[in-house]
RNA sequence: GGAGGGGUUCCCGAGUGGCCAAAGGGGGCAGACUGUAAAUCUGCUGGCUCAGCCUUCGGUGGUUCGAAUCCACCCCCCUCCA
């Protein structure tokens, strides 16, 4: 095992706070596997780059030799996490929280090491749990102490509902601490609250605190809000690997070198070096592509990022048409095929009414050339490709 | 249980009988500039068979030539009192 020194400056890469540190240090100095919980919650099925700073950090420490604790909230998911939410969550049916729960497991093992991960489900001690428990449990907490929970307390000054049931979460996720023993939690700063709860839960039961440790919150491709699904500013760990070079490519420089920090496997000296290259004049597009190409080869494989790459350059920085891209045949009437429709039904605009205005704004292109004429009929003939701003392309033959 | 406030388009939020497909902002999309950067500027942002028509302001029903706006009932949220 490499020296205590070595591994916390390995551990607190990207970390934003360890409770407490020192601890950690004791239990480090020890020298046996650290026993390591991550919770998730089978809400998402479709990880995308943001879940991965998390997971990220517990390969870390699993390339460390400690044991690794995967738990699957799927008790929790009755629930519905109020983390970081403005409105209270539907909770999920158990049939919703199994799939997702195999989802999850297919898509971490891309990152962790299977053979040395244990998976947890909360089920296991909460499934036959009484009321009684509940209440027993409930009873540790104060309604004031939850009150000071950050996203609550927004809700209850602006007047915004939360259901009695969401007091439940922190102490259920606490308490699987208590039944996992764990030596270390892992969580997003999001999750600060919460796992100070499964800290003093575990001193009441006189076990040894657990200590905390935050990853900051991904920003997602706009470099201001933190990545997720619902607000479209992510890359998914199962995007096609063209998609992902060129959202990689879309994030501003600076946050390439978060997204370095918290994503990338590379030694933060080798960062260093990038980043003074930078300085000096290199072009941080090229230093971007190295990161594009990393993600790719974790997700996907390394012949699949350097054809990610040329088809990138290919189609951007020389203009070329991408050798792929979807095929229609569409049958027009007699009178040919007006220009909107067609756009809509190759799902290159959502609305005819979204085409018209594409085509006013000079977004709409067949073969390379713009066209204006916003009640243009295509009449039946050979294929031509459709192109919709710089992104959206469909080769399209009508009969 | 009582009193009061509120529910508007993707989000926030203005709108109290016709000039409302609904101000303003955010977000998104497109164009210019570029490295598909970022920032900035400009335009667009319900749908359709697109100079016209159709559907939308919590729900249902009503008043009216005409309703997001007025009335009735219902549903949901918040505040204060109990």
């Amino acid at each position: 095992m490499i020296s205590v020194e070595n591994a916390m400056q390995q551990i607190k890469r990207g970390v934003d706070e360890i409770l407490v540190e020192s601890e950690l240090i004791d239990k480090l100095k020890r020298g046996k596997p650290l026993r390591i919980k991550t919770g998730f919650d089978p809400t998402a099925p479709d990880l995308h780059l943001g879940h991965t700073v998390l997971i990220n950090k517990m390969r870390q420490f699993q390339e460390m030799g400690h044991h690794i604790m995967f738990l699957i909230g799927d008790f929790t998911g009755l629930i519905g996490d109020p983390t970081g939410k403005s409105a209270t969550r539907p909770p999920l049916t158990l049939d919703e929280i199994k799939q997702n729960a195999e989802t999850y497991q297919q898509q971490v093992f891309k990152i962790l090491d299977p053979d040395a991960t244990e998976i947890c489900f909360n089920s296991t001690w909460f499934g036959d749990k009484t009321a009684a428990d509940m209440i027993r449990l409930a009873s540790r907490h104060t309604v004031a102490r939850m009150l000071e929970r950050d996203d609550f307390s927004k809700r209850y000054k602006g007047n915004l509902p939360i259901s009695i049931h969401e007091f439940l979460y922190p102490l259920v996720q606490g308490w699987d601490s208590v039944e996992m023993k764990a030596d270390v939690e892992l969580g997003g700063t999001d999750q600060k609250f919460n796992l100070l709860v499964g800290r003093e839960l575990m001193k009441a039961e006189g076990l040894e605190p657990q200590i905390t440790l935050t990853m900051p919150i991904l920003e997602g491709l706009d470099g201001v809000q933190k990545m997720s699904k619902s607000l479209n500013n992510y890359i998914g760990i199962e995007d096609a690997p063209n998609d992902m070079f060129g959202k990689l490519m879309s994030i501003s420089d600076e946050l390439m070198w978060r997204y370095f920090e918290l994503l990338s496997f590379r030694p933060m000296v080798e960062i260093g070096a990038f980043k003074s290259e930078v300085l000096e004049g290199k072009n941080p597009r090229d230093v971007k592509y190295l990161l594009a190409e990393e993600i790719i080869t974790r997700f996907h494989d390394k012949q699949s990022a350097e054809l990610a790459k040329q088809d990138f350059i290919n189609r951007f920085a020389r203009g070329v048409m991408p050798d792929e891209m979807p095929e229609f045949k569409l049958h027009g009437n007699t009178g040919g095929y007006p220009i909107a429709n067609l756009l809509k039904d190759v799902q290159l605009v959502s609305s005819t009414s979204e085409g018209m205005r594409m085509i006013k704004q000079g977004a709409v292109k067949i073969n390379g050339e713009k066209i204006e004429d916003v009640s243009l009929v295509i009449k039946s003939g050979k294929s031509q490709v459709y192109q919709v701003g710089k992104r959206r392309f469909a080769r399209v033959i009508v009969k």
